[in-house]
RNA sequence: GCGGAUGUGGCGGAAUUGGUAGACGCGCUGGAUUUAGGUUCCAGUGUCUUACGACGUGGAAGUUCGAGUCUUCUCAUCCGCACCA
């Protein structure tokens, strides 16, 4: 055993290799982490971290999200609440089948071996979870569950199919996710990448557009800012529908009631100068079969891919249509109509009108293409005759001109009487458009969960029937050609229609694992049941008390579990009066570390560099280049892989680094030093412990004036410790605890009067360390003698009066700047306060000579003397 | 492009409601112990200044007795954008 000689007493490094294991064995023996419902008048506490995907091995961020769950999960079972806080596996996916290609490997098995090591890992870090739960989103049983509710939605029209677009290989035959669309081409082919447009099944999340936005308020324990991206993200906003009529000439076949605009500023319309359809428009569909330029222009506009931000970004472009359009308010005015590739299909009704005077983007198009700026809104100061637009837009409030019967109006006025102008005219109407579209959850690939629909050529698509579920995923599939391999399964697909019995095919589109995602949560409330949820159970766990994961999912996967509840409510599936599952939620930050390169720009992981003490070095000798602090990830090389330090330091120590430095809601940096100095702490924990077990128990446990400071530090750092778990303030729990044990250890040396507030202090130190290092406070636990697990160990309380300073320091302040302090008791009135100040040395040097003017006095805060 | 955030010593960060800026940790410096080194322990550590003191929270301005905190503008960096999870 090593052993240290320091300052007379032998000091034992702490065995976290032995001890580890040991109570983890322990707790599980007990089954400490398994959930009980809760019992009358008990609290019940539903802690959940997003569970990982398993791509094999456990990295760094999830170690620090299942911390940060596991120290709240540990503190409120410490603190009397029943507590759910499981794990399970998000395991359908695009990386399954990738490995598939790249390895040989069935989906299913990369998947469930992945599934293994992690939870192998995830258990090595002594997390307190119900593993009695868990389950993967791939299990049968959870998919089985998924279809039923997929019938139910489908069944109260949540459900739909329409004809969108996706990104489309034309080498590989097969549809790309947005990510593996690069720079407009196949990530693996290399092919430019076309849109197409498919018949894919549609979650009407719409519906609930208002309802999501209207509930934010309601989240008062959510981050401002994800209820900002999600209210944002719905994007609801006030305008009108315009209705541009085909001028004389003559509209094309099938729109003679024109083309409908959606805009929030009818206010503009005088200032009109164009009106432009998206590439997907219909009417741009039906004029490129007949003109090859704006099939050529269509064709290219593909080519830019489907992502918000590819359309966005894309240099503006366009294309005459030659065709024109009457302006509503002006008669004999007319207006071009293009094509534009900045107009979204998805927004509004696909065609837009442009007021390239009150519009960036419809400026730049008219400055391209010629087209006449018209300035109708007069910002405020400027002078009519004077105005002139020149690169940049106004958008910005003023009264209108060159308006007809708007002129002079401010925007806001218009706005309305536009409105009530074009309803009058029957030529538009007011209209609510959300920026939220339908959630297209169809995907063209084998690794997910099987749409239980059935394709009959007289039928049409019909729901499997209950009874036939589960639509079982085939588990021997061929990878060998491009394509989705449900497709060309030889057999799968073949079946027979549940209405009239002819041969029929099944739907070989599977659904977005954001589906799976989106209620798993509720599953484990009763993760055996025959029924998606089991009422009674949801009723004693949900909703998820605190759910803590990443900024990334701030919008899709939270917005997206906001409508299922919402939706398995009006499908009588869950009883959840508020809608709401998460009543609490927390984004935390990415673990980052420094990335390296070589002298030829190769990324090099930490293990392959070495320090000569002054710069690092490759382990040939060559020059280390230091690059940007980013997060960890496979490509940039710069991972520290958990089991590694595991093995190295312990399950407690990555526990301890994780939490400690940074606020959880910012990214945390992995450092060498970082690690060696939590490796340190826990190592200095254990010595103090071992000190502390070696004193005799103290019998006398009255308080003296030298043991004070140490009894009123311990129940105030109960008290912080408690209110930094509660606000996940983890880091500033981390520091309260440091200071404690240096007081403890402070206090060693005072000895005979201290030995029973040391003792004291100790204990308490143990229980306040429990939910961060849980296997160490084990241990220290044992080391005092205890014969309970401090895992089933009440938390400490604390005493007020003990919590607080008798005694405060107020700084004196003249003319706003410190000149001194007063230490005093607390609780002085003003008058008492302000005779102390004015008697003050350093106060009355600094006034000398000048007039006090006025005095500032907060009591036990501050004084400040103002004196000229 | 649109949307969201962040910015405080050499580094990570702390600072109820506007009230002592820099808690706690890392690093660094000096000392002690051990000594082959590491470990461990003690002390110091925002910048400038001989001192008195002055300055100091990305930058500029403002409100206030008082601003890291509030307001306006600005710069830089990061995240999301609907088929990655």
């Amino acid at each position: 055993m090593p052993v240290n000689k320091t300052k007379g007493f032998v000091m034992t490094r702490y065995p976290y290799e032995t001890s580890e294991a040991k109570w983890q064995k322990a707790w599980e023996k007990q089954a400490c982490f398994v959930a009980k419902d809760p019992k009358p008048g008990q609290g019940k506490s539903y802690i959940l971290e997003m569970f990982p995907y398993p791509s094999g091995r456990l990295h760094m961020g999830h170690v620090r999200n299942y911390a940060m769950g596991d120290v709240l999960a540990r503190y409120r079972r410490a603190k009397g609440d029943a507590v759910l806080h499981p794990m399970g596996w998000d395991a359908f996916g695009l990386p399954a089948e990738n490995a598939a290609i790249q390895k040989g490997v069935q989906p299913k098995d990369w998947t469930y071996k992945n599934i293994a090591s992690m939870r192998k890992q995830l258990k090595a870090l002594g997390f307190s979870l119900d593993w009695s739960r868990e389950f993967a989103t791939c299990d049968q049983d959870y998919y089985h569950q998924q279809q039923k509710i997929f019938l139910k939605l489908l069944e109260k029209d949540l459900i739909y199919r329409k004809s969108s677009q996706v990104n489309w290989d034309p080498v590989e035959n097969t549809v790309l996710a947005n990510e593996q669309v690069v720079d407009g081409r196949g990530w693996r082919s290399g092919a430019l990448v076309e849109t197409r447009n498919l018949e894919q099944w549609f979650f009407r999340i719409t519906a609930y557009a208002q309802d999501l936005l209207d509930a934010l308020d309601g989240l008062s324990r959510w981050p401002e800012k994800v209820r900002t991206m999600q209210a944002n993200w719905i994007g609801r906003s006030k305008g009108a529908l315009v209705r541009f009529a085909f001028a004389d000439e003559g509209a094309p076949d099938g729109f003679d009631e024109g083309v409908e605009v959606f805009t929030t500023r009818p206010d503009t319309l005088f200032g009109a100068s164009f009106i432009a359809l998206s590439p997907q428009h219909p009417l741009t569909l039906k004029l490129a079969k007949s003109k090859t330029e704006i099939d050529d222009f269509v064709k290219k506009c593909a080519q830019a891919g489907t992502s918000e931000e590819a359309i966005e970004r894309a240099e503006k472009t366009g294309i005459d249509t030659g065709l024109s359009v009457e302006h509503p308010f002006i008669e004999g005015k007319r207006l071009p109509v293009w094509i534009a590739n900045f107009v979204l299909m998805g927004y509004g009704t696909g065609a837009i009108f442009a007021c390239p005077a009150g519009d960036q983007r419809d400026l730049d198009f008219a400055r391209k293409y010629d087209l006449p700026v018209l300035p109708v809104v007069l910002p405020p100061g400027e002078a009519a005759e004077e105005y002139r637009i020149y690169d940049s837009a106004w958008v910005g409030d003023g009264r209108l001109y060159n308006s007809g019967f708007l002129n002079g109006k401010p925007v806001k006025e218009a706005i309305p009487l536009a409105i009530s102008e074009l309803e009058k005219l029957q030529k538009g109407k007011q209209k609510i458009q959300f920026r939220l579209r339908d959630w297209g959850a169809s995907r063209q690939r084998y690794w997910g969960c099987p749409i239980p629909v059935i394709h009959c050529d007289s039928c049409g698509a019909v729901p499997v029937p209950e009874a036939e579920l589960p639509v079982v995923l085939p588990d021997a599939v061929s990878f060998e050609q491009p394509g989705n391999p449900l497709d060309h399964h030889p057999t799968w697909k073949h079946t027979k229609c549940p209405i009239c019995a002819k041969p029929a095919v099944r739907e070989t589109d599977t659904l977005d694992t954001f589906v799976d995602s989106s209620w798993y949560f509720a599953r484990f409330c009763s993760p055996k049941a025959d029924a998606p949820v089991e009422s009674a159970a949801a009723r004693s766990w949900l909703p998820v008390d605190q759910y803590i994961g990443g900024i990334e999912h701030a919008v899709l996967h939270l917005l997206y579990a906001r409508f299922f509840t919402r939706a398995l409510r009006d499908c009588g599936l869950l009883d959840l009066p508020g809608g709401e599952p998460f009543n609490g939620m927390f984004t935390q930050g990415m673990v980052t570390h420094e990335t390296y390169r070589d002298n030829e720009g190769n990324w090099l992981s930490p293990e392959e560099i070495v320090s000569d003490g002054a710069n690092w070095k490759t382990k040939n000798g060559d020059r280390v280049h230091v690059g940007a602090i980013e997060k960890m990830s496979k490509s940039k090389r710069n991972t520290v892989d958990p089991a590694v330090i595991i093995e190295k330091y312990g399950a407690d120590v990555a526990r301890w680094f994780v939490l400690s430095d940074s606020p959880p809601a910012r990214d945390v940096q992995w450092t060498e030093a970082g690690v060696e100095g939590a490796a340190r702490f826990v190592q200095r924990v254990w010595a103090e412990v071992c000190d502390v077990a070696e004193q005799p128990v103290p019998q006398n446990q009255s308080i003296t004036k030298g043991s004070e400071p140490l009894i009123r530090l311990t129940h105030k750092t109960v008290r912080a410790v408690s209110q930094d778990i509660e606000t996940l303030g983890f880091n500033k729990a981390v520091a309260r605890l440091y200071e404690l044990m240096n007081a403890i250890r402070k206090a060693k040396e005072a000895g005979g009067e201290m030995l029973a507030a040391r003792h004291q202090a100790t204990r308490t130190l143990i229980l306040l360390l429990s939910p961060f290092v849980p296997h160490l406070a084990e241990s220290c636990w044992e080391k005092l003698g205890e014969q309970d697990l401090v895992a089933q160990t009440p938390w400490p309380v604390f005493e007020v009066e003990l919590a607080e300073d008798d005694t405060i320091v107020i700084p004196l302040q003249v003319n706003g700047k410190r000149r001194g302090q007063l230490d005093v008791i607390a609780g002085l009135s003003k008058d008492e306060l302000l005779d102390m100040a004015m008697k003050n040395p350093s106060v009355q040097k600094s006034i000398a000579g000048l007039e006090v003017k006025k005095v500032i006095i907060v009591p036990d805060r501050i004084i400040n003397i103002v004196a000229a």
